[in-house]
DNA sequence: GCGTTTTTTGAATAAATATTCATAAATTTT
DNA sequence: AAAATTTATGAATATTTATTCAAAAAACGC
């Protein structure tokens, strides 16, 4: 569970900051309260096909693959998003996901990659994850969506 | 010059073999008549854009980078490229584009990559790469694609 | 529940990679 | 063409990352 969330984590770390190094990331998963050391680190970057790449700055950054073998990690992903999401229900016009404590900011920022459609904006919690559409009929599809991705 | 040949070659090796570590590809640009250390293929790597990426096989292995920063890098190649060919000519249905000494077989991928239309093979020497066409117009045609290159 | 197997992890370490610093080669300036 | 500047490189080293090996935690069957 604390392996799913905390892979969960990483993935949002990545791709809102740019982590340099894993002791960087090590420190920031601190900050989030995941205690953890470099040598797991390397394990679930391994596991996450993540990789350092250059960035326009001209330093290094972990980053996520592009590419064919992005396929056989985002099934990965999809369970990660399973193990960090209770339910996802709608409400008129919105969507509301509930996860497990703590990781309403790293679903939402996976949610955000999903690009669905007519998603006006999304807010989250430290459990919740709030979807905002224009008309109930969107929410509800979305609802269906990450409904799917849940079985 | 001996540098553009090198990086060159780093990409013709990497895209045809599984290059685990810097050390090994030291040793095959030993094979190939480059004397280099470490240190310089690091840096060759960071200039090149490339990375280390996770092989189907599990294992990690150098490879170009694909995405956004790509832009960023290919003009780089194109450079490689200019540095190492020295003309491209028509012949009847074919091209025939000389290279400085050495370079016919990582020009020869480099192109290869192109993706020319109606490119039927290519087949390289030492210093040489002959492109086949069906006619000489999709010949003259890749010519002047080439040679925009060079400009 | 209790023993058994599998999975996850950390500490220590090995392995790999990036950088520093000095030097040499190439390029430009005068 | 000599001096000055820039660029490329290697050796040594610092830093970063992967792995090994042992231990703890979780999952499983009984």
């Amino acid at each position: 569970m604390a392996r799913s969330s905390r892979q969960s984590k990483i993935l949002e770390l990545i791709s809102t900051k740019e982590i340099e190094t894993q002791e960087e990331l090590a420190r920031e998963l601190k900050n989030a309260n995941f205690e953890i050391t470099q040598a797991t680190i390397s394990r679930d970057i391994k596991e996450l096909g993540l990789t350092k790449i250059l960035a326009p700055s001209g330093k290094y950054k972990y980053a996520i693959l592009g590419g064919d073998q992005q396929q056989v990690v985002s099934n990965k992903y999809i369970n990660i998003f399973r193990e960090c999401v209770i339910s996802v229900k709608p409400a008129l016009n919105l969507a509301v996901v509930k996860t497990i404590k703590g990781m309403g900011s790293s679903v939402c920022s996976f949610i955000d990659k999903l690009n669905l459609s007519e998603l006006l904006g999304a807010t989250y919690g430290d459990d919740t994850v709030m979807l905002i559409f224009p008309t109930t009929t969107y929410a509800t599809d979305a609802v269906t969506t990450l409904g799917q991705m849940l079985m």
